[in-house]
DNA sequence: GACGAATTAGGATGGTTGTCCTATTTTCGG
DNA sequence: CCGAAAATAGGACAACCATCCTAATTCGTC
């Protein structure tokens, strides 16, 4: 009972950040939706800040779910770096919509030169070190952390794209192109004579 | 003398609204920069979306030029494409800092639901555009748009990260990838059998 | 069932916002 | 050089913002 309402305010405002943006989204906006005062709230939360910490942690918390949940329902670290490639399709209308929340929460946070611009980088320090370790089990050693900053940079651009021309098509095409990156990564892997490339 | 005043708001709402975001700046923020009282702004401008127009209108007219002076000193059109994959190591430390203008700006106009989210998206038109046409001379035909926007969506991503982490080796690695990508693009049009993918 | 603490409600406040308005001042064509 | 139009200044306004405060209510515990 004592967090009840504490949780139902992050929620809110997690998904109240998303849609609209931090600077955009005021108090009133989140207790409206909530349904409970502005008095009520301040007990909760002293500052804007306090919230947006709040909201940063629940992301942190449910990333490292999702994280573990990959770990666990993939066979192998292939399968799980596809399960991270999917979730733009899985998430796809929301993201036509309003975007990556991981990326556009750290360009905001970066304009408005805020604190907590560190810890929105550190969602995407989760999934970077998550990939990361993935590469580093398929055998890419020391290349493993500039592959998974690759994937993680093209899911980013596709995720722009997608928002800016609400085009589905391109979305699931470009995921098509990056499990075809993927697989001739590992391809060029095996016969570890020497890649293609150079 | 007649738009002298308007440019130089329209330039300050520019850069204000590229280094704090649309939102953030205010009248005042803007009218402080340029050293003018409210009231001369609101004689320019009438709403702030007006502004908004301005700027857009600005960054549309200054990319085109851009575009323009690539087509002339890019000798074939694979080396205007390298001119293209580079503003990202020419406009490195803005980009580190504020992140990718156009996408940055789409992304906060989509959120707030704003009338002039199409106009920012014609920002990214103009590239993609540009970038289709020099795939097409190259012969790629139909598969040119699609290898423009997969380009675009990559510099967006490189963008979006190298801001969330200020970090320059990844620009730089990233860049080299985007070039390397297009060389095998084009190496695997001119032996023109199948290509060595699917 | 009573009492202290946690929770909730809602008004007050000072600052900022976009917008509007009315005066001055400047500019420029006749 | 004069009069109309453009440009500039700065005050007024209502709305909204984050924050604070006090009073009422609910809750868990003895």
């Amino acid at each position: 009972m004592v967090t009840e309402t504490r949780e139902r305010i992050v929620e809110a405002a997690d998904l109240l950040f998303y849609q609209r943006g931090f600077e955009a989204t005021s108090f009133a906006d989140i207790a409206r939706t909530v349904g409970i005062s502005r008095g009520n709230f301040y007990h909760h939360f002293k500052t804007k800040d306090d919230i947006l910490d709040g909201v940063i942690n629940r992301r942190l918390a449910n990333t490292e779910q999702m994280l573990d949940r990959w770990e666990i329902a993939g066979s192998d670290p292939a399968e799980r770096i596809r399960s991270f490639i999917h979730i733009l399709i899985v998430n796809g209308e929301k993201i036509r919509k309003f975007g990556c929340p991981v990326g556009t929460l750290s360009s905001e946070l970066a304009k408005l030169n805020h604190a907590a611009k560190s810890d929105a980088a550190a969602l995407f320090t989760l999934f970077r070190s998550w990939l990361r370790r993935q590469f580093e089990r398929l055998g890419f050693g020391d290349k493993s952390d500039e592959l998974a900053m690759h994937i993680l940079g093209r899911s980013q651009g596709v995720a722009t794209l997608a928002n800016a021309f609400d085009d589905d098509r391109f979305l699931r095409h470009e995921v098509e192109l990056m499990c075809d990156w993927l697989d001739a990564q590992i391809a060029g892997l095996t016969n570890s004579n020497h890649p293609t490339g150079e």
